[in-house]
DNA sequence: TATTGTTATACTCTATAACTATA
DNA sequence: TATAGTTATAGAGTATAACAATA
């Protein structure tokens, strides 16, 4: 079945079971392959328990409080606002959600989480520290929160969302 | 232009230039952002300087010696060989590999990297480390090492061909 | 005329299936 | 019949463009 345990050896042949050092090390591919392993684990299983990664996110930025207009939740999650379309009509289908005309300008959809919606949340964040926790399990407690401050302040200079000292500052 | 700087703030609006708290924390999204923003960033500068990351994939492996048959390339990679095959096809248009078909077995192609391709290598290896210091910048270099081995060990669990240990077992 | 949500269209990747030539 | 490489086809996902309602 594999390659390389049924070729022969030669010093001029690959070995096709593990990548060369070059790119066994290089930085680009391994933070590349985890990330998309990860995400790509948490995707399934979520899908076989019914719900999807954009269902957590839509849900974890509406448990914040309501939003206004779906414009500001497509920024957010930086979505293009015709993708977002398809997303709400389906958790609200699930009744997870509810799309309220705004009287003030009735061009606007306020978007609100239900109750089904927040205990939705509640199960579906189960399932994402679940993956979490499988996916991460050859690191220790310590190194995995070493792995994410590391990873998120690298992120935080490309990606706004993730910075916490702007959190805190627009909190106050 | 910014929606979170335009809209009025109440208790019950989102904060929308920034994640939830829950978002923010959570490691499926940090690692899954931050693997997609660098190999992102690695793809659009390789494509201004008329490469790929599959180039340099395909390069580096070819670097180590002949590959014996296509599918030997595409078990490492990890590829589709249909989709290989138009890999294989541009860079062998650019005289950076060469295919030779196999004389002991006429259906296979042998491939192999030419001088220019040796150059071409150095070139995108170039341009990858640049990526890379240029995003890891907000980290200090024992801080990049540190999150570079464990992302690689938590890899390694799920992608055996990051596995160093395996790749030591092999070469011995 | 500009904006909000929506729908329709096109484009990029990728995955699958069919084809050829060799074995 | 099976395999290596290739080509053709189909699907998911995403990006872009057009549209109707409201401002």
């Amino acid at each position: 079945m594999n390659p390389a345990t049924t070729e022969t050896q030669s010093q001029s042949q690959i070995q096709t079971s593990a990548y060369p050092p070059e790119l066994a090390s290089c930085r680009v591919l391994v933070l590349g392959k985890l990330g998309y392993a990860i995400k790509r684990q948490a995707i399934e299983e979520l899908e076989a328990a019914g719900a999807s990664l954009y269902d957590f996110s839509v849900l974890g930025v509406l448990a914040q409080g309501a939003c206004e207009g779906q414009n500001a939740l497509a920024d957010v999650l930086q979505l293009d606002r015709s993708q977002l379309v398809g997303l709400l009509d389906g958790l609200e289908e699930r009744g997870l959600i509810e799309r309220r005309r705004d009287p003030s300008d009735r061009r606007r959809h306020n978007v609100m989480l239900t109750a089904a919606g927040a205990r939705e949340l509640e199960r579906v964040r189960e399932i994402v520290k679940r993956v979490e926790a499988e996916f991460l399990a050859p690191l220790s407690a310590e190194e995995r929160k070493v792995l994410f401050d590391l990873a998120r302040r690298a992120l935080a200079h490309h990606d706004a969302r993730f910075d916490t000292a702007a959190e805190i500052k627009l909190a106050s």
